[in-house]
DNA sequence: ATAAACTCTATAAAAAAAGTAGGGTTTATG
DNA sequence: CATAAACCCTACTTTTTTTATAGAGTTTAT
């Protein structure tokens, strides 16, 4: 499952991907409209302006705004940055690998090789679907 | 990610898979050969074993068994009955659902409709691939 | 100058995962 | 029938991760 982080920034992301059309939008203004705690959530921003995805404006009338089109914020970028790894066994994560401790032969491993197919079919939602489609679903 | 619960759990699914011919295999064997805590895993068969996956034969001599044929054993029944739910959002959970809180209208939720199909994804395989599946790999 | 708003780091609390302990029950065998 | 082997069961402890909070700092509009 997906942390709530990693759901706060989905919901985040929508909530400013609707209010585009306003320079930025407050903190409180998305903790307040999905009940999130206003610094759990500043966290979450600030992580996701660091990984490029949104811009800030410091100081009074300042706040957070989208920095890319929603169709280039790909959903598997969110989860990557705030949950880590997407595949379900280390061994088979493109960005976050790591060998299982306890596997003599990743080669000769079936559990790897069944596992490498889950993540690819995930993948394939993940990289290609955007913020921008579940933007055109609200 | 799985659990080390699940992933040990196919693991000595794949053992006592590879030992049919055998009557009975021994916890401790399973434990010495992946390096796992034999308590810990003792507790992982048991919960295979009332899932109706293995069965057992007490005493000395005894030991575990698989009692399905490894086609039988789909992989998301081991995920789901170790780690619990495979969906990566509660309210796109087929067997553990439960409504977001933060969540207004599921209707209305472009997140839940992606990650509807990244679970119908995941299913794709982890419904259709079994043990027999992991077996032939190794 | 002041208040609004983001920035940053550290810490605390809660929950979940991982691992441990130990007595109970069953069974093969000498 | 005594004994040792092996699974059965429940509870507890430790560790790790997640979630949340605190508070001082910096920037900016007015």
């Amino acid at each position: 499952m997906l942390s709530k982080k990693t759901k706060y920034a989905f919901h985040a992301l929508t909530y400013l991907g609707k209010h585009r059309d306003q320079k930025t939008v407050l903190i409180q203004d998305i903790a307040a409209e999905y009940g999130i705690s206003h610094k759990f959530l500043e966290n979450i921003l600030l992580e996701l302006k660091k990984a490029g995805v949104l811009g800030s404006k410091k100081g009074k009338g300042g706040g957070y705004y989208l920095i890319k089109d929603p169709k280039d914020v790909a959903l598997s970028k969110v989860i990557r940055l705030l949950d880590g790894p997407i595949a379900l066994l280390p061994c088979v994560s493109l960005n976050y690998y790591e060998p299982c401790a306890e596997c003599k032969s990743e080669v000769a491993c079936g559990l790897n090789k069944v596992m490498i197919q889950v993540r690819d079919e995930m993948l394939n939602v993940l990289e290609n679907k955007s913020l921008a489609d579940i933007l055109d679903k609200e």
